[in-house]
DNA sequence: TTCAATACATCAAACTCTTATGTATTATTT
DNA sequence: AAATAATACATAAGAGTTTGATGTATTGAA
């Protein structure tokens, strides 16, 4: 008899997404973070996705960054600057068109997880 | 007094889901349908995801066709051409390989989607 | 004083998807 | 009978995103 697992260890053991999987919902993490804390940085948001998923979602800056300034440049967000002694801090805020598109993407990331549901839930033959 | 909704008609009128999302779900989408029938050729595969999910995930060929070679080449499917008449139908088939990665993958989701709920339900300042 | 953490940013290469385009057979409509 | 739609494969240029590296600079900890 076996007193250790030795599978399915993965899901024991913290596992990292793949990136494929956070692909085209970096867009609507952002957002949503923004929605919830009024304004953030780059970085705190790097660091609060790690904390949050605990290690899970890896948000690396060379994607982050370019998303930031992306959605910047389609009028949802807003930046000011501050300085932290010498260091340079950019803080993000939702506009009032990126409140109401935070608000469609999470919506829309909820319905896309029910069909997928459904889709990976059918069993073969069950007729 | 209003007689008719307006607003969210997009939550009742089928939504199509953004290609975003879909991106990094393709392979599981795929890997999953061919756990469940056994064997299925590339337009079946289209067609079944059309209509399990009534229109909202539409599988472009053009993204499809090379997804389907990519796994054949990880050596996650095998092939067999059958005529139908004179037209060549080539049916895919999970590996013993394919099979594994077919669960590890729908897990994967699965605790994506935890990890992603987590995430998005989090209110501000509860505390 | 050296290394790690904080904080921004860019960029080439890699990867994937979109949107045609192409070929050919078969079924349906006009 | 002819035209159109559906079936069924496939590729490929361009677009869009991410990876992984690299860069600069400040601040805190060892």
């Amino acid at each position: 008899m076996k007193t250790y697992v030795s599978s399915y260890q993965k899901t024991e053991i913290e596992m990292i997404f793949s990136s494929e999987l956070i692909k085209g919902t970096l867009k609507t993490i952002v957002l949503k973070l923004l929605a919830d804390n009024k304004k953030m940085y780059g970085y705190e948001i790097t660091q609060t996705v790690k904390e949050l998923t605990k290690d899970r979602i890896q948000l690396t800056e060379g994607a982050l960054y370019p998303t930031l300034h992306a959605l910047e440049a389609d009028g949802l967000l807003t930046t000011e600057i501050e300085y932290i002694g010498k260091r340079v801090r950019k803080y993000y805020s939702l506009s009032p068109k990126g409140k109401s598109k935070a608000k469609e993407r999470v919506n829309e990331f909820t319905e896309f997880v029910e069909t997928m549901q459904s889709l990976l839930d059918i069993k073969p033959r069950l007729a």
